[in-house]
DNA sequence: GTTAGGG
DNA sequence: CCCTAAC
């Protein structure tokens, strides 16, 4: 990590909340503490983070604490630091990184009135709130979101925080995150975040010809409009320069609690309204068939159909024309399932998407001379910053059910079907990734920490397009009472069997009645023209909101390629391996020391609390690795050698600790093994 | 949410 | 590093 230039980020002193003992909980700390994640905080703001508390436990404790606190060890995600506390300044020497030492004067922290009555605050330092940089090449030459985004609940950010969004720029894979301090206290903050224009950086120079990307990610981006219309953008790398029509670079997102003046009421009825659930997040409605409109002026955009949606044609209730639009929470269900049946995996028909195109991008390779030999390990550390392919073939839409009388016609089943992805689509959704059945939940783990790398086994990644409001996994949804719209029954009848619609992604789960369905899986695409049709048939674009439906609230609105050898269940991708180096061994020992063994959150908070990626259980786990490497042979160690004079201090720490309980009272009491040091053996 | 321990 | 029982 470099020391950037606080100017830069326009700096002003960084937000201290105004909480008592802080969360609970170490992940909403660092959610709060860090907007950015490994590698890129920038030192003055960690200094700065570190300078808050410690100014805010000084001040809270007139005990003997305060002393322990004025010098701490800190592993940091750059490197390990000693940080002394002198008066107002805070200054930072790097242990582990030359001698470089840096210091930080703290002024008077802004402090959030909590007992502000106002339910909007800005955030103080919005710019604090930056796009990742090494998420991808970082050709961007500008950030295009300004985002406005309430948050209301902290269920929203269970997974991707709804704030974020995924822009476009430049080919760069812009993250734009807003994060909340406390939700639970002030529920219903909006937040404002403008990102600032940082270097500009020539597409061309940043990304030379050697390895042209095509940043297929980028395609799936869900663009805003300032009419608050969601278009869906479907465009090859290739189209940067002039992606779509309408395409700005100023994309503004707005996304606000009383969305109802956004909301347009002529695409839902009202019936549709009772059920629409309590979304926080608001209502956008999609500009209708912008997809189709693209796909026609684009023809390339044909990989993006929506497909798969198509399945065996069954009329359950046929005399009205029924929508019904189910959500579910397949998130629980699919585990369970895989659970239930040993990890089998049921994205049978959605492999190969991704893998034909891999070997294109692997050939490309070979032909620009990048490497893809081996089997990648160890590639992804060597080359700067390797670009990866991707490419989305389709998208599926689980969790769709539809129902149409036998005597509606094909055309009127398409509109029916559009109209349904539309009314989910209009939610708003969001877009997530799926490496290796797994969700990929941190945004801010780059690709190459996710194993996404050119040189990795791209054929386990998926995206997944995924309302933005996952929360409203209404058991009564999931009872399978499917809400019951009524259709405008002005169709015209054919002879043609209406056929119910799902993707199979998760036919087997929870089946009620209506959902029962054939047991055969489309086996490739071509078997679902209906779908793909509404998306690229021309015909359909003519057609009114005829159905309203709820949006679906469920875990997932599609999802494209999983490799059938995908054995693990989608839950949480494992997380990478990082090896501790000595210089957090080093930490980890010291904390341990003066903490003893039983008191991980203090050791994580002592020590760690700005490594993001190292979690109490982590320590733990290290301990206990180390404890066990020092009792070995050297011979018998693996990984990078931890000096002998560490291991020794494990050994003495472990057995003094053993006989010592750590929680022996309040009081942290340290000073007996520092006195005695490595005699306790 | 943390801790402790097995996998 | 994951999982989870136990608290």
């Amino acid at each position: 990590m470099v020391l950037k230039n606080r100017q830069e980020y326009g700096f002003r002193g960084y937000q201290i909340p105004a909480i008592p003992r802080g969360p609970r909980s170490l992940r909403r700390r660092a959610m709060f503490k860090k907007p950015a994640d490994d590698g890129e905080i920038c030192a003055f703001e960690l200094l700065a983070t570190v300078a808050g508390k410690l100014l805010q436990e000084s001040e809270s404790s007139t005990s003997s604490n305060a002393a322990e606190l004025k010098e701490q060890i800190k592993i940091h995600n750059d490197g390990i630091k000693k940080e002394h506390l002198e008066g107002s300044v805070i200054r930072s020497e790097c242990l582990d990184q030359g001698s470089c030492i840096e210091s930080v004067q703290v002024p008077d922290f802004p402090v959030i009135d909590r007992n502000s009555k106002s339910t909007v605050q800005e955030v103080p330092h919005p710019e604090s709130v930056y796009v990742h940089e090494h998420a991808a090449a970082v050709p961007s030459s500008e950030f295009l979101v300004k985002g406005k985004c309430s948050v209301k609940s902290e269920k929203h950010r269970s997974n991707d925080a709804p704030g974020s969004i995924l822009s476009k720029s430049n080919g760069t894979l812009c993250e734009g995150k807003l994060y909340d301090s406390d939700l639970e206290k002030e529920p219903r903050r909006q937040t404002e975040v403008v990102k600032k224009q940082r270097g500009p950086l020539d597409m061309a120079k940043a990304s030379p010809l050697k390895n042209p990307t095509e940043f297929y990610v980028n395609n799936t981006n869900m663009l805003i409009n300032s009419e608050n219309s969601v278009d869906l953008p479907l465009y090859r790398a290739q189209d940067l320069d002039a992606p779509f029509p309408g395409y700005r670079s100023g994309v503004k997102i707005v996304n606000r609690d009383d969305d109802e003046n956004y909301f347009r009421s002529n695409v839902l009825n009202t019936k549709a309204r009772a059920f629409r659930p309590q979304s926080r997040m608001g209502y956008r409605r999609m500009r209708k068939l912008q997809t189709s409109r693209y796909l026609k002026a684009y023809p390339k955009l044909k990989d993006y159909e929506l497909s798969n949606i198509s399945r065996g044609a069954r009329a359950f209730y046929h005399k009205r024309k029924t929508v019904y639009a189910q959500e579910r929470c397949q998130y629980d269900l699919q585990a369970k399932r895989r659970r239930l049946f040993g990890h089998r995996s049921d994205q049978e028909a959605s492999s190969e998407s991704i893998s034909s195109f891999r070997d294109k991008a692997l050939r490309g390779n070979k032909t620009t001379g990048v490497s893809s030999s081996g089997s990648g390990h160890k590639a992804s550390v060597q080359s700067k910053d390797p670009r990866v392919n991707f490419r989305i073939k389709s998208f599926k839409v689980p969790e769709l059910y539809i129902e149409v009388p036998e005597t509606a016609t094909i055309g009127s089943l398409k509109r029916t079907v559009m109209d349904a992805v539309t009314s989910i689509l209009g939610g708003g959704i969001r877009v997530g990734v799926v490496l290796q059945g797994k969700k990929v939940k941190d945004d801010n783990r780059t690709l190459q920490q996710s194993g996404i790398s050119q040189n990795e086994d791209l054929e386990s990644l998926g995206f997944t397009l995924e309302p933005s409001f996952v929360e409203a996994c209404s058991p009564s949804a999931q009872k399978g009472s499917p809400l019951l719209l009524p259709y405008d029954a002005n169709q015209e009848l054919s002879r043609t069997p209406a056929p119910i619609l799902d993707s199979g992604f998760s036919k087997s789960i929870d089946q009620t009645p209506l959902t029962k369905l054939d047991n055969h899986v489309e086996s490739n695409h071509e078997t679902a023209p209906s779908v793909t049709d509404v998306s690229t048939d021309g015909t359909a674009t003519d057609s009114k909101a005829l159905v309203a439906i709820p949006p679906i609230n469920a875990e997932a609105l599609a999802m494209v390629p999983m490799s059938q050898k995908t054995k693990r269940s989608d839950l949480s991708q494992r997380r990478i391996r990082r090896p501790f180096s000595v210089s957090e061994v080093e930490a980890l020992v010291e904390a341990v020391e003066t903490l003893g063994t039983g008191r991980w959150r203090d050791v994580k908070m002592r020590a760690f609390d700005d490594a993001n990626h190292r979690t109490y259980v982590d320590l733990k786990d290290k301990w206990k690795t180390l404890v066990h490497t020092a009792s070995i042979a050297p011979q018998q160690r693996r990984g990078e050698p931890v000096p002998q004079e560490l291991l020794d201090r494990v050994l003495a720490a472990h057995a003094y600790w053993s006989q010592h309980q750590s929680k022996h009272g309040k009081h942290p009491q340290m000073e007996p093994f520092k006195l005695a040091g490595e005699v306790g053996v």
